[in-house]
DNA sequence: ACGTATTTGTTCGTATGTATT
DNA sequence: CAATACATACGAACAAATACG
């Protein structure tokens, strides 16, 4: 069933097995249970350490969850990757034990040339875009728009965005996800469309984040994000040693 | 010079030496050169798994590079990131070869009882303050005001801050820079004043950076900074590997 | 409620490969 | 070419958390 590994020394072996492991998740192998290390040594015959390295990969990664006694899960919850500052609030969100779910707003085919350009794309191709009002709790913190190549996203066009997350359903039904991109923050004065969705008050400013995200070099998603800029702001904590690295998080 | 590690199991002993080289690294001791893995089992008493184990994290982190052959050394990214936002502003501003300039509004002693909290200070106790229009070339960017204790800042009376950094002068004349701290950033409607100063039109946003910095773990600064929005903002590249470090510069 | 089996986490040891000095 | 230093890979044992009878 799984090809072995190949130990001409090409390439390391837990950088094989992780990409296979990678491949079968997409694949859909796990959907009942993931394997133990053990069951891995054995169907792959490597030792635990390569297993574990390969593994360790997925999970910082954040594709799998590992907890002693219980085994490694695949994670499929509304957890976008842990990349960049849009990823971070949604993450410390999470940690308060606030549940988050999203009304879709829009979710479709359209033409945007500006976007279109963003990803590199020719005028006038079709984009997926999905358009979401984000909560947490019962209270509205964010309107996510996002875009990506149709020929890629075609698969999400049956997806209920209103619990998942857009990375987890791109990399199980179109095996990609981002692995690079940028971000640029501004201050913005909300339009009056953004005000309304936001049950923001007048004189209130947001933040407004552009995110292009790559995998394999490519870009596969252009997301204008507006933030509530009086519930949610930027945090950095820094030493003359480490570079500070920002974070996103209530004003509490 | 180095406590042992402790092996009673309460914690695992290499995050207790991932914790103590970050301790290291931040008063210098690798100043000339990081330790070999050999070098840091022999010091710690523990095996190569373990010490690979701990520095492994302090490279995902960003503070190191590891290289075969060659050896770990401590990253000191590019001097922007390591005393946060606001130093990185200026100084990409600097490096596009602009001059910067500023006018000082205000400079004395104040009494604020706000911002003496911050401090730590008590209610009433004497503030230095420095509240300047700052300019890229003839451009207005930024309004700043920095308060510290008046005790400590009082050689700073008499210095001209139109051409000159605040932490270059503490340091020359007070002996002391921040080494630690944190920012706060907020999106803000500026006031009229602000943006009367700042030359901006209305219905545009600004960045407000609230900044805390320590000496000696002791609180010596509060800032507060409003920054155009219009012609600043905030960039981060990101990608699976290392996590997003944030930088400021303005929009080109 | 308790003990046992399972599963991941931690830690040691050892050997070899590969890039740099 | 030799020495150095990190990367990869094997093996083994115990600890800690969980699951199950």
């Amino acid at each position: 069933m799984t090809a072995p590994l190949d130990r001409t020394g090409s390439q390391s072996l837990w950088a094989q097995l992780e990409a296979d492991l990678r491949r079968r998740i997409e694949l859909g192998d796990f959907d009942r249970r993931f394997p133990t290390d053990l069951e891995l040594t054995e169907e792959y015959e490597v030792s635990r350490h390569t297993v574990r390295e390969a593994v360790g990969h997925l999970q910082r990664d954040g594709l799998l969850k590992r907890q002693r006694g219980r085994g490694s899960v695949i994670e499929r919850g509304e957890f976008d990757q842990r990349l960049g500052a849009l990823y971070s609030l949604f993450a410390e969100i999470e940690a308060q034990g606030v549940e988050q779910c999203s009304e879709v707003l829009f979710l479709g085919e359209t033409v945007d040339d500006e976007v279109a350009a963003q990803l590199g794309l020719d005028a006038g191709s079709a984009l997926f875009k999905l358009e979401r009002l984000r909560f947490a709790g019962t209270e509205p913190l964010a309107v996510d728009r996002a875009w990506l190549p149709a020929e890629l996203a075609a698969p999400l066009a049956g997806s209920d965005f209103s619990h998942t997350a857009l990375y987890n359903e791109l990399a199980a039904r179109c095996g990609c996800r981002p692995d690079r991109g940028w971000e640029r923050i501004t201050p913005v004065v909300p339009t009056d469309e953004e005000r309304a969705l936001l049950a923001l008050e007048d004189g209130t400013a947001a933040f407004r984040v552009e995110r292009l995200g790559q995998y394999d070099g490519a870009a596969i998603e252009w997301r204008v994000t507006i933030i509530r800029g009086d519930r949610y702001r930027f945090f950095a904590d820094w030493s003359a040693a480490t570079p500070a690295s920002l974070r996103l998080g209530p004003t509490h």
